[in-house]
DNA sequence: GGCCAGGTGTAAA
DNA sequence: TTTACACATGGC
């Protein structure tokens, strides 16, 4: 099935970062201070908005639980009232913890890098899922992953480039394929899907001038 | 007042 | 195996 010449459904995903990158530039992704805080947020901005996780993180930062150890020591009662304004604060408290716990008992960073699946250790945590997961093995670690979030499926499939529907292992797979297995090309390329979201498509849908051809990444529908 | 936000786990169908 | 729902705050 052949599609007229030149329609987005033509572009690859190297096409699309080139003009994400042309129109944002480079984004100096992840926003934290250490790669611990890093890890915090990635669990913190779970379907959250990242002004809330700001809070939590200004929060934990002030009371001086920007820590795994701090964080386990505590009260988890109080954990919970720092990180209130990132929602869900219940469980997520909760999987804080179980991180943290995990975190020391392997050996931070370094020893996270040297297990023999660094990503299935993350995944067997109850709270770490798929993206959860790949955000901390790209933007902690280093490690070449390629992180899809509802943004990257919402433009990708309305580009006409990913079937709708699709899970998360074959639009990672759609990525993996195309590009370079580059960490820092990785790195830019979901921070630029996520400015792209944030800077172009919220709330109201202007595509008049979308870098990427009118195809935000808006829900335009219900959950 | 309603929709949306850098998901995940669990329980029905 | 797929679908529905709970989890919660805050901005617009």
């Amino acid at each position: 099935m052949s599609r007229p010449s030149g329609s987005p459904a033509d572009r690859t995903a190297t096409d699309i970062y080139r003009l994400l990158f042309a129109a944002y530039g480079p984004q100096h992704w992840w926003p934290a201070q250490s790669a611990f805080e890093m890890m915090v947020g990635a669990i913190l901005t779970q379907n959250t908005a990242w002004t809330n996780v700001e809070k939590a993180i200004a929060n934990l930062r002030a009371a001086a639980a920007l820590d795994a150890q701090a964080m386990l020591t505590m009260d988890e009662a109080g954990l919970r009232e720092l990180i209130r304004p990132s929602g869900f604060f219940n469980q997520k408290a909760a999987r804080l913890r179980l991180f943290c716990a995990y975190y020391l008992q392997t050996g931070r960073e370094a020893g996270m890098r040297t297990l023999p699946d660094p990503r299935a250790s993350l995944l067997a945590l109850n709270g770490i899922g798929p993206e959860t997961a790949d955000s901390i093995l790209l933007y902690a670690l280093g490690m070449p992953v390629f992180v899809v979030d509802a943004y990257t499926r919402r433009i990708f499939t309305r580009l006409g480039l990913l079937p709708e529907g699709v899970n998360y292992a074959d639009t990672q797979d759609f990525f993996h394929a195309q590009l370079a297995n580059s960490a820092p090309l990785f790195n830019e390329y979901h921070a630029l899907i996520v400015q792209h979201a944030k800077q172009h498509c919220r709330v109201k849908p202007d595509c008049s001038r979308c870098p990427v051809s009118g195809f935000c990444s808006y829900r335009q529908g219900k959950r």
